[in-house]
DNA sequence: AGCACGCCGACT
DNA sequence: GTCGGCGTGCTC
């Protein structure tokens, strides 16, 4: 068919290289015929071979010595479909070249958080492919395009998990439609009759996922080819999730047409759900926030669920935000997009405001009792290191006695114990880290969850040598510990002693063991589980009809502006779990009750969770960001250097603002001066970072955009500088 | 960033 | 005598 022999080409090759390097833009490597974009190709670099992608435009101009010539590539992965030489026999179809859409993506994301187009296509690509042979590659592609029946949800699943939930949900709903309600009904008119993009504003319980999968149902039912979409916060929460969306289109579009991605996968079946994706028979991605770079040719809608979750923000390498990227890919692809959340962020609850976003609120509860009672209890009644309130246990003891379930929630794993001898005052400072080592009681060791470094408990303090050293601050085994004590005479209905268990770091190093304990606490053998934030995500346990937060004001006096916003939405989440099962409540002739142990009762935040109403808190919390001139009314980015010693790092940091002073002034951009991180020192290495601010996006933008190239320069001069890196938009500070 | 080459300290 | 520390230099 093709007459004209190929002529040979250069290609521009965006590899995985840091933007800083000398090879931080695109390489050229010449080839026997051109390639067109998008095209996966792997090229040596030096003495490795690298996966890369074919772009349509030159890097710019570079000295490059013209009397060496370019060296060819490897191999090409997938391309458009190549000439078959005259003679020999026809090539197979070889896999189709990303499509400029999702370069553009890339190009987007690598540009506004300061990354190199390599690295950010690379790391949207499944890892197996910068190992797999052309060979290997078409022979998967035969057969993904063969056998379009092979069980999605032996591969979908990672374990048993997976597989128990997908049972599990089967049981509980048919695969058919359930009718909507009329909120539901009249939401999901709004969401198809307009553009977006859309906040779907609904407490847990209120059927969002519904929503979800009649959007996503009536567009790919419109449209043979088109895709959605699916972003939920963490892996563990993807099995529930995908269980559903595989029930409800699997029997009509077969097992391929719901696939999941996430870094839970092996790498063989991370190829194949890309694959799938990129082919188009998968209908549904499901995923994290990786997910939102997967190639989607026909992307109709994206879902981002729990919006509000800091987990869609990558927080090493390139930066991105998954939301953000959702946004910008939605719109930039025609495709709807949905965000969904009890408590959104105050960035998305303020564009709503702002008419940038649509908001669509779904307030009842359906099919669970009704909302939890909101119980402040103020602790300064009690002596000072009370864990437990006597009202508290009182009302637990009852709940044993009854046969139904409480929820301790710790507010965070920061309080872990660490070892302190009452004689010299030491502690078990890590030597290579400013933070102390924990003490883990199973392992019999001191553990530092910064650097990792380890050691032996003690038998005596290595200061002055008194034995008598003690774990000092609560840890969720002290906890643990203490409720036994106190509930050890409490009989459950059966006569058998009120169980305890413990979920968290320690208990659940198996994966086995996490799912032992969730399951006994689904059958109802333990009585009042202690945990950690991932207890009050997602699980849907029928029998828990109270939930006490304890030592929650922390999150109010930190230093972090986001913190109320997070403890707002994790106590929110957590009141969640309790009444659940409206018929089980009722057979308990009881309330769903949240319990919050506090100094602090009269806090807006608390005030207006006893309300249940986020959008009190939201408009409060918003007030006072505006006048304190916070995001969302401002943007923000971060430079961050890392050296040898803090005052390396932060004469990088000074000289670099010296150096953008005129161009930020400019812009509008405001500066800030260098301060030590709050854990300044990890592995030895001294970190310091400067806030940058704006009034808009593109402001800021324009700024890092020319700031950059002296970024690059500086790194030479400061020779004790071990790297820098910019966060923009950072969700901590 | 990798991955080389290259030159100085404690071990089989 | 070698193994191995990480300093400097290069990669289309």
């Amino acid at each position: 068919m093709q007459s004209h022999p190929p002529t040979p080409a250069i290609l521009h090759i965006a590899v995985d290289t840091p933007l800083h390097s000398r090879v931080g833009a695109l390489l050229s490597y010449q080839h026997s015929q051109q390639l067109p974009p998008g095209s996966l190709v792997r090229v040596p670099l030096g003495r490795r071979e690298l996966l890369g992608v074919v772009w349509d435009a030159p890097p710019p101009a570079r000295a490059l010595d013209a009397s060496i010539p370019l060296r060819p590539i490897a191999c090409a992965l997938a391309s458009a479909a190549s000439e078959a030489a005259p003679g020999l026999p026809p090539q197979p179809p070889p896999l189709s070249p990303l499509s400029p859409a999702w370069r553009q993506l890339v190009a987007f994301a690598a540009r506004y958080y300061q990354r190199s187009l390599g690295e950010v296509a690379t790391m949207a690509l499944p890892p197996l492919l910068r190992k797999t042979s052309p060979a290997q590659l078409q022979r998967r592609l035969q057969k993904a395009q063969k056998s379009t029946a092979a069980s999605n949800s032996k591969s979908g699943n990672s374990g048993k998990s997976g597989k128990q939930a997908l049972a599990q949900t089967l049981a509980q709903a048919p695969a058919t439609a359930p009718p909507l309600s009329d909120e539901q009904a009249a939401v999901c008119q709004r969401i198809l009759a307009d553009a977006g993009p859309f906040l779907l504003y609904g407490s847990t319980g209120s059927g969002k996922t519904e929503v979800y999968l009649h959007i996503a149902h009536t567009l790919l039912s419109a449209q043979p080819q088109a895709q959605v979409l699916v972003l939920v916060p963490e892996i563990n929460l993807t099995p529930q999730l995908l269980a559903r969306f595989e029930a409800r289109f699997c029997p009509q579009w077969g097992a391929q047409a719901v696939v999941s991605l996430h870094s839970g996968l092996t790498e063989a079946q991370r190829l194949n759900h890309w694959l799938a994706a990129h082919l188009g028979q998968a209908r549904i991605v499901l995923g994290t926030r990786m997910a939102i770079l997967a190639s989607l040719p026909q992307l109709a809608l994206i879902v981002v669920d729990e919006e509000h979750d800091p987990s869609f923000k990558q927080e090493e390498g390139a930066r991105y935000h998954a939301r953000d990227l959702a946004l910008w890919r939605g719109k930039h692809e025609g495709a709807k997009v949905i965000l969904g959340s009890a408590t959104p962020s105050l960035e998305s609850w303020h564009a709503c405001t702002t008419g940038r976003y649509q908001r669509l609120d779904m307030p009842s509860r359906v099919g669970a009792a009704a909302l939890p009672q909101v119980r402040l209890l103020p602790m300064h009644q009690w002596p000072k290191n009370t864990w437990l309130a006597p009202p508290l246990l009182q009302a637990m003891t009852k709940r044993v006695e009854r046969g139904a379930q409480s929820l301790v929630l710790l507010n965070r794993r920061g309080f872990a114990p660490v070892l302190f001898c009452a004689d010299c005052g030491w502690k078990s400072d890590c030597p290579h880290c400013s933070a102390h080592q924990v003490f883990h009681k199973s392992e019999r060791r001191l553990r530092c969850h910064h650097c990792s470094a380890s050691q032996p408990v003690p038998r005596h303090c290595p200061s002055c040598g008194n034995a008598d050293i003690l774990p000092l601050g609560a840890g969720t085994q002290q906890l643990q510990e203490a409720l036994e004590q106190q509930l050890r005479n409490v009989q459950r209905p059966d006569g058998q002693p009120a169980r305890i268990a413990r979920i968290d770091a320690d208990t659940t190093q198996g994966k086995d063991q996490l799912q032992q304990l969730l399951a006994d606490m689904h059958s109802g053998a333990i009585d009042v589980l202690v945990g950690t934030q991932m207890v009050a995500k997602g699980h849907d346990f029928r029998r828990i009809s109270l939930v006490a937060a304890v030592q929650a004001d922390a999150a109010l006096y930190s230093s972090d502006f986001r913190a109320p916003e997070r403890l707002f939405s994790l106590l929110l989440q957590a009141a969640g779990r309790a009444g659940r099962d409206a018929q089980f409540m009722a057979a308990q002739s009881s309330q769903a009750q949240m319990w919050v142990q506090t100094h602090q009762a009269e806090h807006p935040l608390y005030q207006a969770l006893q309300a249940h109403d986020y959008p009190r808190f939201a408009q409060q919390q918003l007030q006072e960001r505006q006048e304190a001139g916070m995001p969302p009314f401002v943007f923000q980015a971060l430079l961050r250097a890392d050296a040898k010693t803090q005052e390396a790092a932060q004469d990088f940091l000074r000289t670099a603002a010296a150096l953008g002073q005129a161009l930020a002034a400019a812009q509008g951009v405001f500066i800030y001066p260098p301060i030590p991180l709050a854990v300044q020192r990890v592995a030895n290495i001294e970190r310091a970072q400067m806030l940058l601010e704006a009034g808009s996006r593109t402001a800021l933008q324009r700024f890092l955009q020319a700031w950059q190239p002296s970024l690059h320069q500086l790194r030479g001069q400061h020779k004790s500088l071990v790297r820098w890196l910019v966060d923009v938009d950072p969700q901590s500070l």
